[in-house]
DNA sequence: CGACTCGATATCATTAGCCATATGGAGTTC
DNA sequence: GAACTCCATATGGCTAATGATATCGAGTCG
């Protein structure tokens, strides 16, 4: 039995009309055709739809309930050819985001909240990894986009797009002398001993404070290091040291110490870049990435 | 855009097999023609459901959700011809069942467990009201079925059958001289004064009682009358009357009165009667009745 | 580079679904 | 009972859906 548009739209037609002239002719069709055609849906159906009294037509229960049916199954199609143009053009479905850790400060819920409100039919899956483990699982097809640090190992399958830039801050404890400045140059820290990142968890800040240092003119001396970005404070609050940070610690105040911008042309830090397959032709995706790169390098 | 189940299943089993070869040998037709029907599924979608990359095809997102979604048409296609049918052979639908107020008494409980267990799909509406109303009720089509009592103004565009009998039993004061006999004939108590009903509420059971009289050979002595049964128990248990009442009422013990059975071939009440719309075709009516039928006459 | 795989395209035959006109037949009305 | 209403049946034409064969073209691999 095979229900299409047509017959439905006929039988639907039918049990308003209760007439098969009447009908027949909001149909744009002659009587006989329709009377077969409800007869092979009776038939189908193997069941009674109409009852058929002379000078009065009735449904059946059985015909009354199909009726219901009819429209349901109509509705149905219609929604499904909806649903999957809207998937097709990426305004509905599910993506799979991979992000660092400092992402989540400041960016990322600003992010949710734009997508949310721009592409409220997206389905967005969360994940935190560390930079090359988004990498890897962005290659397999378990992500499907992800932010990540830079410099780090993308290979050219992968297409990134800056999303945002932080500056470098000096990290002074309270007692420093220059902690109560309002801006100082990297040079002014020539002779501070320094505690900086080692490399081994995020191995693009700790290059790029290395590199700043170099443009400066001098070579930091280090008093100590750590491998993550608590380690650092605790030697700055504690007095010791100098450090280099990302500009976004700023708004989580941290006692003892002070955070301090740089004057002029201070050294960027270019931190995060969104990464997508360059093969995903997925149109959510790509909705989601434009609106990533409409919001990138916003504070 | 037409689905078709064959279309569906085109596109699901290619969707299994991720391969045009394969799914048109498990389809049982060639590779060209499989792929032109896809072809016009998509550009009758106006989505692209296939990721055609050599050698590897997969789904877009949106061929997934198409996935999904023509499964959930097939379904829904074979439930709705499912559905029909049952409601055509009365498995499934709604009876509108009137009844008059003694047969809740212990009839109804019953009757509607038995249809529960026997006939799960249909949902029963219950009404009470009087045996005038249900007939009309019934006659203008506000009910499908209805126990009414009997002899009633049944016209012949209502079929009936009989449903309960009722006996008769003699209603004693409890210090009455018969009120401990096991049974009694009813012309012991030509003597006695009677409270009757006044056929107000209840025509048949009050004329029954006279009649029942009648063929005793006596008039009852009324020394009362009411227009309902707890009427009747307030005189009879103040102790100033007798009175014959349908024996279901044994059931509900009142204090203060004995129901004693007649001796013999006693008087009986043919009660009540289910009557249906003789042109009524409606399978779930026929059903019910055909039960309510095995179950009358029972206790 | 040549064979192979796999999907797209071109062309053609068959069928059956759909509708039209003409007619039949039951029931109602005046 | 004659005209009328209304649905069913009979018959025929047309279109469009369906699928088969043959071929092409891109990509892969030894």
């Amino acid at each position: 039995m095979e229900f299409t548009k047509r017959l439905l739209e006929q039988f639907l037609t039918l049990a308003e009309e209760k007439h098969f002239g009447r009908a027949a002719e909001r149909l744009s069709m002659s009587q006989p055709p329709l009377s077969q055609a409800i007869q092979r849906l009776e038939r189908g159906l193997g069941a009674t739809l109409l009852d058929r009294r002379p000078g009065d037509l009735r449904l059946t229960p059985a015909g009354a309930a199909f009726a219901v049916e009819a429209r349901r199954l109509l509705d149905a199609q219609t929604a499904v050819v909806e649903r999957v143009r809207r998937v097709a053009q990426g305004l509905e479905g599910d993506v799979r985001v991979g992000y660092v850790s400092i992402l989540s400060h400041r960016h990322l819920p600003r992010l949710l909240r734009a997508a949310a409100e721009e592409l409220p039919g997206l389905r967005i899956h969360l994940h935190q990894d560390s930079t090359a483990t988004l990498v890897e699982m962005l290659r397999s097809g378990a992500l499907d986009l992800a932010f990540i640090r830079d410099p780090s190992p993308v290979s050219d399958d992968l297409a990134v797009h800056d999303f945002a830039s932080e500056r470098i801050v000096a990290a002074l404890p309270d007692g420093h002398r220059l902690a109560g400045s309002d801006s100082i140059a990297l040079e002014d820290l020539r002779d501070d001993d320094f505690v900086l990142l080692n490399g081994t968890a995020l191995p693009g800040l700790a290059l790029q404070a290395r590199l700043a240092c170099r443009e400066a003119g001098f070579t930091p001396r280090c008093r100590a290091d750590a491998d993550d970005l608590t380690g650092l404070l605790g030697y700055v609050a504690a007095g010791l040291c100098v450090s280099l940070m990302p500009e976004d610690l700023r708004g989580f105040p941290v006692p003892g110490i002070a955070f301090v911008p740089f004057r002029g042309s201070s050294p960027y830090l270019r931190t995060t870049v969104a990464a997508v397959r360059r093969t995903d032709a997925d149109a959510a995706v790509h909705r989601l990435l434009d609106l990533i790169t409409r919001h990138a390098g916003r504070p």
